[in-house]
DNA sequence: TTGCTTGCAAAGGATTTGCAACATG
DNA sequence: CATGTTGCAAATCCTTTGCAAGCAA
């Protein structure tokens, strides 16, 4: 599977006249390996601990790159800062947000989605995409609540 | 509605100690008077045509004191600036968001509020607010895009 | 008066870009 | 080898903040 996207990201690469270096399969690699939302600051840590010459700007073309090639999809929960997660083997999803530890949940709802379609056509819109975030407390955090 | 909004931000103000001059007069008439999502810039054009020696980090500074006094509601449409649209008399909506030309509409559907809260407490969560976005292509750009 | 407000300019934080050196196909 | 690519630092963009002067209560 991780060889696969690589894979992909070639190809993507290839069919734009760019060229595969090292510094971007550490950083695909290390995009993929980590699961979760992360920053450009996170995922240049995590290259730099493989390497430390790497530079940020390098890490932000590349999510720029992986976005474009499908592979990366850009989130926004409201902190002011980027964060990216891999779509590459993840289905579409929505996010359930904690607002007090900030952990976040994975969910879909089929319901849900069918009625954003039938609401859109409603409307004479035809949808492309859409996001849904949900903002609450965990099941933790609400018991810490109580106490 | 106007003097009502106004009154509501006047007690806001009074019960923190603060105080309402023009400028905060004019950038809350200006906020309240303009339809739609306007991001700070906007706000802070129509406010000079009236005043220019308004700055800008004034209508920064007021746009959080709305927020803060319930009358002003940030979105983000993931353009990389935050724009306000006006709660006062705004009931809690939904967006749907066209790609080619940028159009907004305000949706509510009872059915998928109900499910969300449904799905919240599938996972335990406990839900305060959400934000749903819907991208697609309004009815004007389906048309031109036949052509 | 007291101390909240203002405009300005400087500071900040995230992201982008210009450029000379470097690597890939 | 011709071009894409990189790291660095400088530059941008949006937003926030420090400060001295101004104004509301």
């Amino acid at each position: 599977m991780k060889a696969n996207a690589k894979g992909i990201f070639e190809e993507f690469l290839g069919g734009k006249g760019l060229r595969m270096t090292k510094q971007r399969a550490l950083i695909l690699a290390s995009f993929l390996k980590k699961e979760g939302h992360m920053t450009s600051e996170e995922l240049h840590e995590t290259v730099k601990a493989k390497d430390p010459s790497v530079g940020r700007a390098t890490v932000y073309r590349m999510l720029k790159l992986m976005k474009e090639a499908g592979l990366a999809h850009e989130v926004d929960f409201g902190e002011g800062i980027a964060r990216y997660e891999h779509k590459y083997g993840h289905a579409h999803h929505d996010h359930l947000i904690c607002l007090r530890c900030g952990r976040t949940r994975e969910v879909v709802d089929e319901g849900i989605e069918g009625l954003q379609e039938k609401l859109a056509s409603r409307y004479g819109f035809s949808l492309t995409s859409h996001k849904m975030d949900l903002y609450g407390l965990c099941p933790e955090c609400r018991k810490k609540q109580k106490k």
